[in-house]
RNA sequence: GCCGGAGUGGCGUAAUGGUAGCCGCGCUCGACUCAAAAUCGAGUAUCGAAAGAUGUGCGGGUUCAAGUCCCGCCUCCGGCACCA
């Protein structure tokens, strides 16, 4: 029983111990056991950076430690692991910042990162920590490239795309925030260097359609959905006017096809201009050149975002319309985009604002197509562009259908096809850079012709050197190194590329030749794409992951992070999955089940917390302070675990308040009957505390937890069986102090691993209710009656009340409604 | 411009269409103390002495009853944006 009073609460003492305990008997380590249900739950692993943890960092650590705890204790086989991010430009820019090797840092903050943590008390299985920059981890990274690449899903390019100037790289559309370098804010320039690309749009359709099959929240679904960009359209051809047949026609991607007869021009973007002058497609024609060229200038001049005045120029050349044949003349536009569609668009200035503003300003004719009422003759002084639906005019044979209906018709008779169109572009998938994945592709001589390398010779290991340092020539560093660059092997009959060593030599007969390996590396997205899946077998060096582990952990049931990840992280790791999904390696089509995103906390001036500032508060300062349960409580009841909220030092000792009057109530603990309040109080708070963890809503969860050891407290003496409910209810939040008091009234091993309390419905409610009165919507007294009292003892009641009768004497009751053991209105 | 989300005390926030402000912070008063801190107790939306009235961004509406549902606005946050 009782083990004598407490000492005073030392927190430091007791987290201390606990963290020393847990690890040597390996609490949280973590089993395959079919016979019970599983439940992973996983945190986006961090990059470690050199700077260490703010307290925002551990919130959504906390919430799925507090969520994996309470699986457990419901009797679920959690897997809850962690590692680091430790590949990427930021690590390689430390490392050069402070002149010590990538690796170096990397394995030093890490260390720092991990000391972190586990001040924190979380039920991490260690034994499953990985590490993306580790080569028996990088060597599955590889691994999957090479799938890609057999599989036509990775292919050269030498198309311009976004440099970094100040990064020296090239970076994915998704790296630009607007058209800036999303990590330095640098202007990105457009480079033609040799890339690798991975072909994402392939997978565009699946990922949209499967968005249906998640759990997770609507904004993310919508974002991407933003960002896959699907269109509906038609690619309609129109020929050259007075080309051989041996020119190719100029397609134009519409999604409204059904406004064809209204075509009074064709503007192509000022690139296609330039090819088409190159091509002779246009004649000869120095203005027109000078145009397009300025046009092309002004825009990389102009801010990102911002509507600029519509520019252009006839060329000069005509495109013949499909199905009228007329001459339609062809423009060169400043807000035709090079890079979306075919950078050509048909202009129907009645039915498009923009080609309505640019008809207006040249001058070109507007032509009505659809009308809203049927039969209304078409306005031919249009003031603007009418965008909506109604009924085809001047459109021959279509005349009178309604727009949409005829699409396909007209589509048909126009020789064009029905097409689908993706903002989403191919993912620029190579870096420039030395801290990443080697990707593992040689070439033969000065050809450009790649061959996987043999998987066999898988890791492709990173070399060590001293100098890794940007060439800022569009090469990467590691081209500079030619004892890693060039090598010796042969092609073996599958293709791919075998390795040949003074160790390894080849087999009698092969004729061995010189390579040179690949020397753009992976950007940091690649090892996060698929770590999810190494967790489930992080130590296996034959296999990605075993099948039957792989059936059994997955998908992820619950991901935890924040928001900014949306069109990234979260779009390339859905990506290779269903890679992956595709040839066998995973066996569900999504990798993220329900995702949760948290929300940041903010510095208490309000900004972003963050070294420039000065404003950052570090958890270890508040663990030492206040303790690491008072941390962790405070940051789950902060407010909704989604928003982003302010840090306040004062709120935080609310929480500590708790923690130690938690502590000192073990001091009223007897062993005496639970009364009926209590007992009701319990069960609520049983219920409400399960329920809101499910939901992520841990504030409220915390706050019931308040709500019951306010009731809790008035108590004379508390009655062990009340207590001990409570402290199984506290454990996920504060499992250090629940630990310590918990083994004060029982012989028996951790809490952590005790049996969830189990709530009873019909406890959660008292036998007396009270039931609101109001008069005509006015709220004028409150009735405490048994539960379940019959509508007619309620109104009885009521109608007795002083407060009541003041109201409804001397005026007519229309209605009275009764809403059983909540409120009676009387309706006057 | 399109899409998604949010506006509630001094502050963080809470409310299956059913007593708006639970819980916490702060503040006020009281107890304990030589004193202070800590702790404990009482109070704390606004106006009003009270009765009562008002009150969830603004304006309408539906309903016996609206923070919650509907219509029209305003502001803030996030995504996309000359995307054809």
């Amino acid at each position: 029983m009782n083990k004598g009073r407490s000492e005073r609460y030392d927190h430091k003492q007791i987290e201390d111990k606990w963290h020393e305990h847990w690890n040597a008997m390996s609490l949280y380590r973590t089993q395959e056991d079919p016979s019970r249900p599983k439940c992973y739950v996983l945190d986006m692993f961090p990059y470690p950076s050199g700077d260490g943890l703010h307290v925002g960092h551990p919130k959504g650590y906390i919430a799925t430690d507090v969520y994996s705890r309470f699986k457990r204790m419901q009797g679920f086989n959690v897997l809850h692991p962690m590692g680091w991010d430790a590949f990427g430009l930021p690590a390689e820019q430390f490392a050069l910042k402070n002149k010590v090797h990538p690796s170096t840092a990397v394995a030093k903050n890490c260390h720092r990162f991990k000391e972190q943590l586990e001040k924190i008390g979380f039920n991490y299985d260690w034994e499953r920590e990985i590490n993306t920059t580790d080569p028996n981890y990088y060597k599955w990274t590889q691994w999957i490239f090479l799938r890609l690449f057999e599989r036509g899903l990775a292919y050269q390019s030498n198309e311009p795309i976004n440099w970094c100037p100040s990064c020296l790289t090239g970076l994915a559309n998704e790296d630009l925030d607007g058209d800036r370098c999303e990590r330095c804010g640098t202007k990105v320039e457009k480079k033609p260097i040799r890339q690798w690309v991975l072909r994402i749009t392939a997978y565009a359709d699946r990922m949209l359609e499967d968005l249906d099959l998640l759990e997770w929240p609507a904004s993310i679904k919508e974002s991407q959905r933003n960002w896959i960009g699907k269109s509906e359209g038609a690619m309609i051809d129109f020929v050259h006017d007075g080309a051989t047949t041996s020119v190719a026609p100029l397609s134009v991607f519409t999604t409204r096809p059904d406004t064809l007869f209204g075509v009074t021009y064709v503007a192509i973007s000022p690139e296609l201009t330039l090819r088409y002058l190159a091509e002779k497609i246009i004649h000869e024609n120095a203005e027109i050149e000078d145009f397009a060229k300025n046009l092309i200038a002004e825009a990389a001049d102009v801010e990102y975002g911002a509507v600029t005045e519509k520019r252009g120029a006839f060329t000069g050349a005509y495109v013949i319309h499909p199905i009228t044949q007329a001459k339609i003349p062809l423009w060169v536009a400043n807000y035709v985009l090079s890079d979306y569609g075919t950078g050509a668009v048909m202009g129907v200035p009645a039915h498009d604002v923009r080609d309505f503003d640019f008809a207006k300003q040249y001058g070109i004719d507007v032509l009505t197509v659809v009308s809203p009422q049927k039969d209304t003759p078409s306005d031919t002084h249009l003031m603007e562009a009418y965008e909506g639906d109604g009924y085809l005019i001047n459109s021959r044979e279509f005349n009178g259908r309604e727009n949409r209906e005829a699409i396909v018709a007209i589509v048909k008779a126009a020789k064009g096809k029905q097409q689908t169109q993706y903002r989403l572009k191919d993912w620029v998938f190579a870096r420039q850079r030395y801290w990443g994945e080697p990707i593992p592709l040689v070439f033969e001589g000065d050809s450009d012709v790649a061959y996987p390398v043999d998987e066999s010779d898988l890791p492709v290991l990173l070399p060590q050197v001293e100098f890794y340092e940007p060439t800022g020539t569009g090469e990467s560093p590691l081209a500079g190194i030619p004892e890693w660059v060039n090598v010796k092997g042969y092609i073996t009959e599958r293709g791919t590329f075998k390795l040949v060593t003074n160790e390894h030599p080849a087999p009698v007969g092969t004729k061995v030749k010189d390579f040179r390996r690949e020397t753009n590396t992976m950007p940091q997205w690649a090892g996060s794409s698929w770590y999810y899946l190494r967790y489930i077998d992080p130590k296996n060096n034959e296999k990605l992951v075993d099948p039957t582990l792989e059936h059994y952990w997955s998908p992820v049931d619950v991901y935890v992070g924040g928001a900014e990840h949306a069109t990234r992280h979260l779009i390339y790791a859905r990506f290779w999955h269903k890679v992956l999904y595709d040839i066998g390696v995973v066996s569900k089509p999504e990798p993220f089940a329900r995702l949760q995103n948290v929300g940041l906390i903010m510095a208490s001036d309000g900004r972003k917390m963050s070294k420039r500032y000065g404003n950052v508060i570090n958890p270890d300062d508040v663990i030492e302070t206040f303790g690491a349960d008072s941390l962790r409580l405070y940051e789950m009841f902060m407010g909704p675990f989604d928003q982003s909220i302010a840090w306040s030092t004062d709120n935080m000792v609310g929480a500590r308040r708790f923690v130690e009057r938690v502590w000192k109530l073990a001091d009223k603990v007897g062993d005496i009957e639970e009364d009926k309040l209590t007992e009701v109080l319990l069960h609520q708070t049983i219920a409400k505390v399960g329920a809101d963890i499910e939901a992520f809503k841990f504030n409220t969860a915390v706050a019931q937890l308040m709500i019951c050891l306010n009731g809790l407290e008035k108590l004379v003496a508390v009655p062990l069986r009340s207590y001990r409910a409570f402290l199984l209810l506290l454990a996920p939040f504060a499992p250090h102090m629940t630990e310590e008091v918990w083994l004060r009234f029982e012989e028996s091993e951790s809490i952590h691993i005790q049996q969830w309390p189990i709530f009873d419905p019909a406890k959660t409610v008292g036998n007396t209710v009270a039931i609101a009165v109001q008069v005509g919507g006015k709220h004028r007294d409150t009735l405490h009656l048994e539960r379940d009292a019959s509508k007619e003892d309620v109104e009885k009641t009521a109608r007795e009340r002083d407060l009541v009768k003041k109201w409804i004497d001397g005026v007519e009751v229309k209605k009275v409604i009764v809403v059983p053991n909540k409120i009676i209105n009387f309706v006057i």
